[in-house]
DNA sequence: CCCATTTTATGATTCAGGTCATAGTCTCTG
DNA sequence: CAGAGACTATGACCTGAATCATAAAATGGG
């Protein structure tokens, strides 16, 4: 996350997105910074039947994006609106200028990056390994660990829909029901009002 | 990469492993940067029941392992030596320091992290997407794109086994064989001497 | 050059998760 | 507050990749 105000002084701009929108598509260049100012923006993929895998949401304060910006590459993956959003939107060449003249602003940058590979690097072993009850146990202990940091036995609330669930494991909407019904069973998470707890 | 004098005025030690040698595992804490200097490295993740998946493999001059330096979590996978190979270890401590003070190097790593990311976004949707031949043409486009750089038609040779193939997509041996041969009867590859052309 | 090991190959069988259909429940909006 | 749309739920069936078995071809180390 990159102060607001050090956003501004650069020339962002905090522009409005409504749900559903898209703010940019697969295979376009990263002529742009985002940061979410409020909303939640998902990055996905739709493959050619038309099923969607949701590459990461982000929320408030989180950047998306900039790998491509960085490593000069087309966006592997579309951007829209879950819901209404602010995003603020900074120009490529604005945004290196911004890193240049603030290393410690480049090192959180680095360190966001490096994060997420760290995510990517456990689904990408999870997702491969098959086994739903197993992908599903382990999106839901990294969001519960490393995005909200909450501790102790189902004190963390999942405010994901079994669809979303599903596209973001690559499973079928089905199969993430049974298989939470089936880690209900087995005391690995609860659920309560059709919420999810882990 | 970063330059090898550079490297070896921060304090950087190379270092001669074998075959098969563990560099570090899963689960451990990072306190070193690690840049191949000759031989080829992987890393890699083992399922429950033994099931190996291949989080990338590192040639001369590629560094591995910074993600985890630079936030803070423990490894996600092992680093192996596919064969004898030559790695250049620095300290944590060491590394941000030449990081701080080269602040062109330091862009080189985000750059680096941020191509690796690309590569995990393809993957991680491609994976999801179920149908085998789809993940092997994602991984050798990739490969032969954005690694060997190669252009025109079979003009890329894979060198990995189709073990490796299985383990970098999670698929196992006996899918890869298959639809390799069913690509190949697409014409999307090339099979000459048990070697996959793209 | 020979033998052990690795790699590629192929057929038969199984079964988990996808697919399809259908319905109940919740939530939000006008 | 009612009705539409989104979300959760469940059963029946089917398909394709995993699994298991077995073997041939290539490789490489002594």
């Amino acid at each position: 996350m990159i102060e607001e105000n050090l956003l501004l002084d650069h020339g962002a701009r905090k522009i409005p997105f409504s749900k559903g929108d898209q703010l940019f598509r697969e295979g376009e260049s990263a002529l742009n910074f985002y940061q979410v100012a409020s909303g939640e923006v998902k990055m996905n993929n739709y493959n050619e039947d038309g099923k969607e895998f949701i590459q990461g949401i982000f929320s408030a304060g989180e950047s998306f994006g900039e790998p491509p910006l960085l490593a000069n590459v087309k966006y592997p993956a579309n951007a829209e609106a879950i819901n209404d959003a602010e995003v603020f939107q900074l120009s490529k060449e604005q945004f290196l200028e911004l890193l240049t003249s603030n290393p410690q602003v480049h090192l959180k940058i680095t360190e966001t990056l490096a994060k997420r590979l760290f995510y990517k690097a456990i689904m990408a072993s999870e997702i491969s390994s098959q086994e739903p009850e197993h992908r599903i146990l382990r999106i839901l202990d990294y969001l519960k660990n490393h995005v909200h940091k909450t501790e102790g036995k189902f004190s963390f609330r999942v405010d994901l829909t079994r669809q979303q669930l599903a596209d973001l494991t690559g499973l079928r909407v089905e199969t993430v029901i049974r298989a939470t019904k089936s880690l209900e069973k087995k005391g690995e998470l609860e659920i309560r009002k059709r919420k999810l707890y882990r």
